[in-house]
DNA sequence: ATACTCCCCTGAGAGC
DNA sequence: TGCTCTCAGGGGAGTA
């Protein structure tokens, strides 16, 4: 599933091999994937050239002339470039063909993925993301204000990692492996955590996700490959995905449990509950 | 304000 | 072998 690692890669990937091609046709074959419609949807993108490749958490953002074209490819969305026009497969739901000749391909097994188009604003302003904090990397993120406003509450540490208005970019696979970093048991109630479990969290969100990107991304289950894509960073998980496997610290067996009715990885020795 | 539940989807894996 | 059943999973919507 794509986390702020695997959709960074993917953005990077498209600046590189898309480049700034302009949209000249979409052919659209699963409605649901454009909340706006396929007719709106086609008027508003065609004509229109791509002038950048922005993300905001797991949001790939793609800056037009005069709108932005937000995707959020949920678990299983991928992006293919072909260079000639090329028959679609049986999870490929949109087709953007381009003034070079090459195509750009939506593919997306559970069809969970959305994109919406918007008139160009700030990020603040398009509805997509409404409840999208401040990306992991914003500058603006501060330790001690996040612990402000979040300790008051009673949920379970992971649940917060995974609130999205916390901080963006955070999927299951990374909540994992940062509550493991922190040495905190993902069912810690928030308000048990510190001012230093919070600078902590940043920390370790950061340092995690800037080495997760670097390996581009975790290639596990569904999130297989996109674009030649294929990350390296499941070679570094600590905990997740590791069950019934030694503890690296302590040997002793990573245990998997559900928190908020999330396959949750954590080894039940370094993790305590506070 | 906060916490649930359901929904969207398909394929993998389990059980028979 | 092949059928049916269950479940994962991000995030929005609806309800208690």
């Amino acid at each position: 599933m794509p986390e702020l690692p695997e959709v960074e890669t993917v953005r990077a990937t498209l600046e590189v091999q898309l480049g700034h091609p302009k949209i000249v046709g979409v052919d659209v074959y699963w409605e649901n994937i454009l909340p706006q419609g396929s007719e709106f949807f086609k008027q508003k993108i065609i004509g229109q050239t791509i002038q950048a490749y922005k993300r905001r958490g797991k949001y790939l953002m793609f800056v037009l002339d005069e709108d932005m074209l937000i995707a959020h490819l949920r678990m299983e969305g991928k992006f293919y470039i072909y260079d000639q026009p090329t028959m679609r497969n049986k999870h490929t739901h949109v087709v953007f063909h381009l003034d070079d000749g090459r195509e750009l391909h939506y593919n997306d097994t559970r069809k969970f993925g959305r994109m919406e188009i918007y008139p160009l604003a700030e990020d603040e302003n398009y509805p997509m993301l409404k409840n999208t904090g401040l990306d992991a990397f914003d500058e603006r993120l501060d330790a001690l204000a996040l612990y402000k406003k979040w300790h008051p509450k009673k949920m379970p540490l992971k649940a917060m990692l995974l609130d999205q208005t916390f901080l963006a970019g955070i999927g299951n696979i990374y909540a994992d492996e940062i509550c493991f970093a922190c040495g905190l048991h993902p069912k810690t109630p928030v308000s048990h955590c510190s001012k230093k479990d919070f600078e902590n969290i940043l920390f370790h969100t950061r340092r995690i996700l800037a080495g997760a990107v670097k390996a581009g991304g975790t290639t596990i289950r569904s999130y297989t490959s996109s674009l030649g894509v294929t990350g390296l960073f499941q070679l570094k998980l600590k905990v997740h995905a590791r069950e019934n496997q030694p503890c690296l610290i302590c040997q002793t067996s990573i245990k998997k449990i559900k928190v908020i009715g999330r396959g949750t990885c954590l080894c039940p020795k370094c993790q305590k509950r506070k």
